[in-house]
DNA sequence: CGTGTAAGGAATTCTGACACG
DNA sequence: CGTGTAAGGAATTCTGACACG
């Protein structure tokens, strides 16, 4: 059995730690190099420039941002617009992030079988809301506080 | 206003398809070039190899074991016990990927505040639950199926 | 066992220029 | 405006060996 501080878990898996080449950017969004380099020089993302070298390197938010703008540009939209659109999205991803770090509470793992305590649950503050693994679907019950 | 499906959401936040050299995956984890070539020569974790080149590069999944491995390492164990640690945190982050897939059904943005409708409430089948955050904090009601 | 280092070659990325439009 | 390409130099990663233990 193994418990875990959702805080914990999340602060593990890092998402501004990550940086990664120009290369790999290209192959994980299917945007060329060559756009790459032009969207940071107009300013839409933005690199940071290793200390020593001068290779650039993204994190994976902006890796996200290129994602995003392909997407748009793929729909249609202009280089600028697709810019624009995705700008909003980053305030989606961050609202998602801080859902996590709220209200992941503490995680258990029993074999196979999961359970992710989320809080107290607001409309009956006297229960927690826990999903539940079990067999593969998930389920959403109430429990009394631990403590 | 803004809104999603999640799954469409997800399917854009990539895990698989993000590959990154080992000096990066390096810089992520803290662990030298030498240990991440050493750990996959014996078989600890695995790179995919570059179809022209002869570069490794690591997945984002390979890049959190190694994060757990060190972080076993740092708490004492040696790298054979580590490695068979990190082993079942990969089951977690499935599982809760899987929450993810299954129960984040569609996402919608208002201005800042953004609702998560997570789909039906076991204990009572006739609401969907629905996680709100208003005004930076989130919380959590029922609401009756919209279709 | 587990990691570091020096060594030379191979693969990647750099910039600035030029092309097309 | 937005992207591609050829060019030479710079930075990164490769393997196999050797060291320490």
């Amino acid at each position: 059995m193994i418990h875990e501080d959702a805080a914990k878990l999340f602060k593990k898996i890092p998402m501004e730690q990550i940086v990664l080449g120009i290369g790999d950017v290209a192959k994980a969004t299917g945007v060329s190099q060559s756009q790459i380099r032009y969207w940071e020089r107009k300013g839409y993302i933005e690199s940071q420039v290793v200390e020593d070298g001068k290779n650039r390197k993204f994190s994976y938010k902006t890796l996200l941002k290129v994602q995003q703008i392909k997407m748009h540009m793929d729909d249609g939209y202009t280089l600028v617009a697709a810019v624009k659109l995705a700008q909003r999205r980053g305030a989606f991803l961050d609202a998602l992030r801080s859902f996590f770090e709220e209200r992941f509470v503490h995680i258990e793992l029993v074999d196979d079988d999961i359970q992710i305590n989320m809080g107290v649950f607001d409309p009956d503050p006297t229960k927690d809301l826990v999903a539940e693994r079990i067999a593969g679907k998930w389920e959403f019950k109430l429990v009394a506080h631990e403590k």
